[in-house]
RNA sequence: GGGGCUGUAGCUCAGCCGGAUAGAGCGACGGUUUCCUAAACCGUAGGUCGUGGGUUCGAGUCCCGCCAGCCCCGCCA
């Protein structure tokens, strides 16, 4: 449609279409989705600025350009007739049975119009039919920590991201980059030595909830003690040296958080492959020797940096990216910088990644920018490579203050989760009371369980990463809004119908829509190729989030006001083929974004 | 002091490379159920898009200044 419209243009204004070659700006449609349903389906408001350099009215321009259009038979197979609006707009309709005719391939089409890179698609990031490998970095709790509320936003966000670029086809890889190898570890093996040597040689000696008390007592005796800072930081440098007593008491606390996040990726379903920190240690000297060769290297005060360009600190100074302090150690830059190389490194000596996202918080954003100007400047990506950092905001509670528990401590997230789930079961509860409904235990576990997650996860994603996310368990528990109740009760009001004698599998015959609300249902099932693409452009899931609670409304409203079961045929087959693609559509939008569906709640 | 993010309706937020009268949800107010789950639907009210300039045929969106909030700033991650 776009060639189309431009060479319509091209037709009725010849030489503004050659000066502007010339310009080097050739003509553009400037065709985009339509801002308004009654605007139609498309919009093309490129005569607007043809206006001044041809000295005529747009609205002018623009009935010459859709003149020529009406002299292309292939537009008019796909369009109907164009309007002009406004002061120039060009309105476009596609014409009813390509859409109908849409529906139907989409109905027998397990990908639902979603093309896959890897079935010959455009590949995404130009590396061909066989899509991008892509590395996500999220989640990255730390060893003889409990995940708390901090890890929530990354942990889901880039569970959600990875599952959009899987479905696309790309091959990803998902890491959880662990804080398994820091100062942290020198602080918690010398405490346990002197309070709980027993921790550091049997396995599982006490609970990791201890483990975190021990963790407290030693950064505060990190933080107050001078001698136990040096025994400490000598710790680190006997452990990152693979001294097998430090070795062996840092694989059982690894060991242990490991299975106890693992309980927390169960539960929210997500995969990770777990690379900790500790991965690169036989790289890091390489990024130093590397720095070096190329010149970027500078000794300042004892410690080896890179100094920024367009960077300055408070004395105007540039500022440097440190990867080796003065006492030899490498720093968290360092592995940064390890892991980027490593990461775009083609196998065997690398994963061999043409794109790589950090999903952290916003907070990281200057290290991110530092290290990642450090690491183009050392020439370790390729010119291929689209390295990405994806910031979110900080986590709220609804006095707008970072999210605390009443006594002040840190969210755990587990804690957290209990809650949803108990909520959602409390107050599922109430309604089958009120309902007089009886279900049995596993059904109301079954939707607490499943209705509280989709809660936490939906909440988080449907909000744009980049700001603040003020969290509350009223808002996104509620049954009405944008919540994933609301997306959840959709699903299950279509399998309601299938469960009432609605044959949602039958080959649907030529499908015949008259109604108004069908027309609205049936453009807004074919939005979501647009929806994904996007979304696998921008990383951002509050996108998808939108839509799915755009079609849930339209298909409300759809179910309100249109009957299915009742409707004489050929109304009854179509309307159930609309309600079964609509039902695939928030299955696999919402799979998407981790959530799992119900048949009944 | 420097940098980043944010500032849109009473509240929580959208606003997709600048495009038509700035949208949604909640809350408020009013209505809808002999009919596929009313966990729904329909309607009303509510906004100088922080502020002052600039660019443009056109600015919530781009550029500059200012104000406010949050976050980060050389040997923690």
């Amino acid at each position: 449609m776009h060639s189309q419209l431009l060479a319509a243009m091209e037709r009725a204004f010849p030489e503004a279409a050659a000066q502007a070659e010339a310009a080097g700006k050739p003509l553009d449609p400037q065709l985009a989705a339509a801002s308004k349903p009654e605007f139609g389906d498309f919009q093309a408001n490129g005569a607007l600025p043809l206006a001044k350099p041809l000295g005529q009215a747009p609205r002018q321009i623009a009935e010459a350009i859709v003149e020529q259009l009406a002299a292309d038979p292939g537009f008019e197979e796909l369009c109907e007739a164009p309007q002009i609006a406004g002061p120039g707009f060009i309105n476009l309709t596609l014409r009813p049975e390509l859409l109908a005719a849409e529906v139907e391939a989409r109905l027998g089409d397990p990908r639902l119009g979603v093309p896959s890179v890897g079935a010959g698609g455009d590949g995404g990031g130009g590396a061909g039919g066989a899509g991008t490998p892509v590395i996500v970095d999220f989640s990255s709790p730390n060893i003889a920590k409990e995940m708390h509320v901090g890890h929530l936003r990354s942990t889901i966000i880039g569970d959600s991201l990875a599952r959009v670029l899987e479905f696309r086809g790309h091959p990803v890889l998902r890491l959880t980059h662990v804080g398994d190898w820091g100062t942290q570890f020198g602080m918690l093996i010398t405490h346990l030595k002197q309070v709980a040597p027993q921790v550091l040689e049997t396995a599982d000696a006490v609970d990791l909830g201890d483990l975190v008390a021990f963790y407290r007592q030693a950064k505060q005796r990190f933080d107050e003690d001078e001698a136990f800072q040096t025994t400490s930081r000598q710790e680190v440098v006997k452990l990152q040296g693979g001294d097998p007593i430090s070795r062996k008491a840092w694989q059982l606390l690894c060991d242990q958080s490991r299975r106890e996040f693992q309980t927390i990726y169960d539960r929210l379903d997500i995969r990770l492959t777990e690379r900790g920190e500790s991965f690169y240690n036989p790289y890091l000297e390489a990024v130093v020797t590397g720095l070096d060769a190329s010149g970027l290297l500078v000794e300042d005060g004892g410690a080896r940096c890179v100094f920024l360009e367009g960077v300055s600190g408070k004395d105007g100074n540039p500022l440097p990216v440190i990867v080796q302090k003065t006492d030899g150690g490498f720093n968290y830059a360092t592995t940064d910088l390890a892991a980027i190389r490593y990461r775009f490194e083609t196998a065997p000596g690398g994963d061999g990644a043409r794109r790589v996202i950090y999903v952290t918080d916003s907070g990281q954003a200057n290290h991110f920018a530092g290290v990642f100007q450090v690491a183009r400047r050392a020439g370790w990506i390729p010119a291929y490579g689209r390295l990405e950092h994806v910031p979110f905001g900080l986590v709220q509670g609804e006095d707008g203050k970072k999210l605390k528990t009443r006594s002040g401590d840190t969210v755990r997230l587990k804690d957290l989760l209990d809650e949803a789930v108990e909520r959602s079961k409390a107050d599922l509860c109430r309604r089958l009371q009120e309902e007089e409904r009886s279900e049995d235990g596993a059904f109301i576990e079954q939707v607490a369980t499943t209705v509280g997650l989709a809660a936490v996860k939906y909440a988080d994603l449907s909000q744009n990463r980049n700001t603040n996310y003020q969290f509350s368990f009223d808002r996104m528990l509620a049954l009405q809004g944008n919540t994933a109740p609301y997306l959840l009760y959709a699903v299950v009001r279509i399998a309601g119908i299938a469960r009432k004698g609605g044959d949602m599998r039958a080959a649907a015959a030529a499908l015949h829509f008259s109604e108004p609300q069908e027309w609205a249902l049936v453009r807004e099932l074919l939005k979501l190729d647009a929806v994904i693409a996007e979304v696998e452009e921008e990383l951002l899931p509050n996108r998808l989030c939108s839509y799915l609670f755009e079609l849930s409304q339209v298909f409300n409203r759809f179910y309100d006001q249109v009957p299915v079961l009742k409707a004489e045929e050929p109304s009854r087959s179509s309307r159930l083929a609309l309600c079964r693609l609509t039902a695939d559509t928030l299955k696999l939008g919402l799979g998407l974004l981790g959530i799992a569906t119900l048949e009944r709640m």
